[in-house]
DNA sequence: GTTCCGCATGAATCGATAG
DNA sequence: ACTATCGATTCATGCGGAA
């Protein structure tokens, strides 16, 4: 297929593994996905046994780097579980063998869930983050980052509510160090660039799907990695939040998914434009 | 030399790849300690090179799993460098390594610095968060959560003032989560455990150590996993924060360092028992 | 319109019990 | 011994209806 005659906003019903194969090379600005994870959802792709993970990834991680434009981004959600009170390494693993495939790991990301699961056990507390891995293709990679700056506002506000000792200690260090004096230079500004933590809530309202991430996840990454236009692929779409916050942000959107109940929903909430149905 | 004959509360100058030697099986109740990241600190530790730095991590890990005593832990604080665009996969390698050295590999904390170094590049935020790793020698290992509740949030003001009507008719839940609620566990709570994410400034102080980090977090993990009398070792000491934390908290103390400026300038703040010197 | 209040829900984890 | 299922534990958020 010719890149030039590939067809977007579309959602296409089947398993990505062999979807992918039907896209032209080149042709994506930005994949943000969130695989099933190790041993879960079991209907969907069989519920992938830890120790098979990231060798069952490689065939896809390789056509996602194939269908990734040059200066494109992959952004991967996902985080291990515990096993028998030990985290699985089939993740670290997933890291290593995506490098060995020529996947740059440029960054990764913390997503806070500052409402996590509940829950108490004798040795652990709860889980309250997620890794987004950032992998690309090359060194240089498109990247907007006054698209996602906050406002200093909040972040002024939250200072002056609840002062934290460092913040007395700079204004001591003032005179030696300089520091004091860019913390200075902030006052009075509007709006600053935001850290590699991400604090977002998790979805708590009906979409019947059960790991449905909030659309502020996608829509961070999409705003700083592409522009009005920019081709969006979701390969395993769910219901559909990557596709419908990628047509809100006037992006073109690709969405593979391979449970029909799961392309119908998503399909409903675009026709909506809502993100709860 | 035998366990009883063990003296603590004390600073040891010098490698802890040979001062380990000297210490008695299972003497150690915890260890914390940032070791020197891979290609920095180039005086200490002669600066590994990320390419050899687990295998130089090695003979460490053995030597601290055989001092710490079967129900201790062994919290890890490192959080690899971006190069060349790209971050290191040397943490990552360390925690398999130390899998197969046998250590279990319990979980992952996130130590999200607050106010992280304001800066910017072109492909990349502010990195500010570390990661915190959590290893035993057993499943069952010892652990204090009580000691590190944290109030309850601001929605639970209402609620606990007022609980209402389905907190005492709902115990079970209506979704497929199989998660239900008893109230009367919730009824006058003022504190609630925390979770994995721990939010903590960093601490700027004049102290003249790269790599110090605040006494809150080595003392978020002593309360957790040790009680007063406990033994604490750091064989990374540094500037001697976790003595400093483990003295005022009541638990005896080991420091190994390397150089010998900072084991005196250890010994200084332990003797002022000021933090900033 | 706002704010308040009721309330459902969640990519969890572990130990015990059953097959 | 090894897997499958079940019950118990727990907290912050958004939504919708009421005030």
């Amino acid at each position: 297929m010719k890149k030039s005659n590939m067809k977007t906003n579309l959602i296409i019903s089947g398993d990505c593994r062999e979807i992918l194969k039907t896209l032209p090379d080149d042709c994506v600005d930005l994949i943000v996905t969130s695989p099933p994870y190790a041993d879960k959802r079991n209907h969907s792709y069989g519920g992938i046994h830890p120790d098979h993970y990231f060798a069952w990834f490689i065939p896809i991680a390789l056509e996602l780097k194939r269908v990734l434009k040059p200066r494109g981004s992959f952004i991967l959600n996902i985080k291990e579980h515990a096993n028998d009170g030990e985290r699985g390494i089939y993740v670290l693993e997933m890291v290593l063998t995506l490098k060995k495939l020529g996947w740059r790991w440029t960054e990764e990301y913390i997503w806070h869930k500052k409402n996590s699961f509940p829950g108490k056990w004798p040795n652990r507390f709860r889980d309250s983050w997620e890794r987004c891995y950032h992998f690309t293709k090359q060194k240089n990679f498109k990247m907007y980052q006054k698209a996602v700056m906050v406002p200093i506002g909040k972040w002024a506000e939250k200072r002056l509510n609840n002062p934290i000792k460092s913040d007395f200690i700079r204004l001591e260090s003032n005179s030696e160090s300089g520091l004091g004096r860019k913390v200075q230079n902030w006052v009075g500004r509007k709006k600053v660039y935001p850290t590699n933590v991400l604090h977002l809530p998790t979805v708590v309202t009906n979409v019947n799907h059960s790991a449905a991430f909030p659309p502020d996840l996608p829509e961070w990454f999409i705003k700083l990695l592409t522009k009005k236009g920019d081709v969006v692929l979701d390969p395993f779409l769910g219901s559909g939040t990557t596709a419908l916050v990628a047509k809100s942000l006037a992006r073109k959107y690709i969405g593979i998914e391979i449970k029909s109940q799961y392309v119908r929903l998503a399909e409903k909430r675009l026709k909506s434009n809502k993100v709860k149905i």
